[in-house]
DNA sequence: CAGCTAAGTTAGGCGATCCTAAAATCAAAG
DNA sequence: CTTTGATTTTAGGATCGCCTAACTTAGCTG
């Protein structure tokens, strides 16, 4: 029964503790700025089912931080500062995924939720714990990186399978972890980090993929394959 | 990146979330009637260490959801559903504690803070999937008892080392588990759960006490006394 | 280059939680 | 029964994070 202080576990190696909030705004930011682009504001509202009005003034509570960059307009940068919190939290996240799934028997399709809410409550001390336990993991359960403690990160290539020719085979490296729904679904399918997956059609018009993975076939939209992340196949 | 929402992990069974400060609350009244009375303003606050007039309008929030009754005044004391939810916030916090000894290796005297955090962001789920890899646990690791997933507790009885009659052999029940210096202090003295001390000499006006432990002698002050629970030896 | 649209910001609010200072109430003692 | 001191509440603010509505800006388009 501490009480009186903020959200965040530890200050985090230099500087105050964020709150909840600011740690998924700087997630979110992140995640857009992965394609290259400085964040725009609905961008940074929609991933966070937020009203945009909202963001104008979080994103300028950030910058008073030294977190982000914010010219009006212009969409917003994470500083080095602002990217180094983002990792943190990433990696939090991600280690807590994967612990929860290889040390307490969790299904990949509900770590997510859990993990969204820990990952502001646990200290560094606890991440760093469970990594150990499970033997220091180098992606989630989805196939996400996980950054190290230092804050580097092996970002996955941005190939899907809606990308890949037909008659290619390739690896099923990562998939999109939000959707309880459709990670069961892709788990029945076997599409999951590690499968090798052979494209063997693509019908017209954006139509369904049918894939052969193993002895099975299946036909999936192409939305669908645009989740499953895809690396070129050993040989 | 759900966003949006509250604090806890889920309705909880029977209402919609708790705020983490709200939960604090009722852990602190819970505590404080386990003394028998009416939990008063100035407890509250001193507990959770926050000004009294602040205490007021929380209490008022935590009446009009039904969780105290309260009279100007008077103090509160915890409706039915107010002792749920208390209770349930316990368990977290104590499987919580128990599973950061027993599952990843925490010294006893660094799971409160951490604790005190994941409670609040920890599902029912989690919990009871804790519990049951370290094989549901009665007391936490100061030897705290923790309810049952239906909310039920049997409370530590409260003979206190202090009380102990000069020459009796008592068995540690349980200690005071906040102050992580004190439960050091208390581990190198071998005073923890499960330890038969025998109160050897009590010096006059309040002065320390002597104790046995095992092969060891050891003095301590009668306010440290005071922090250990103790029940009569079995024989 | 004027005008339109989409994107972004400002204005004004709300609820939660905390604070300090001042007023009210209770209770104990004379 | 009154005084007094301790407890509690009210009053008035602050911050954070979110919302809606209204206004502004950027930048494309004709």
């Amino acid at each position: 029964m501490t009480g009186r202080k903020r959200n965040a576990a530890k200050p985090a190696p230099g500087g105050e503790p964020l709150t909840a909030p600011a740690e998924d705004y700087l997630k979110a930011i992140y995640a857009i700025e992965l394609d290259g682009v400085a964040a725009a504001t609905n961008d940074i509202a929609q991933r966070l089912a937020i009203a945009p009005a909202s963001v104008s003034g979080m994103v300028q509570r950030l910058a008073d931080h030294g977190l982000v960059e914010y010219e009006r307009y212009r969409g917003v940068r994470l500083t080095d500062q602002g990217r180094r919190a983002a990792l943190r939290t990433l990696r939090r996240h991600r280690v807590i995924e994967a612990y929860l799934v290889r040390a307490l028997g969790y299904g990949w399709d509900r770590v997510h939720d859990e993990a969204e809410r820990l990952e502001h409550a646990a200290s560094d001390e606890l991440i760093d714990r469970m990594a150990e336990v499970i033997g220091e993991p180098v992606t989630d359960p989805h196939g996400a990186p996980i950054p190290t403690r230092e804050g580097k990160i092996a970002e996955t290539p941005r190939w899907t399978l809606a990308d890949a020719a037909v008659g290619s085979t390739t690896l099923v490296v990562r998939v999109s972890d939000e959707d309880p729904g459709m990670l069961r679904y892709l788990d029945s399918l076997g599409l999951k980090p590690g499968a090798e997956v052979t494209l063997t059609e693509r019908a017209p018009f954006d139509g369904p993929l049918t894939l052969a993975i193993g002895q099975a076939t299946c036909r999936v939209g192409s939305s669908l394959a645009a989740r499953v992340l895809v690396a070129p196949a050993r040989d």
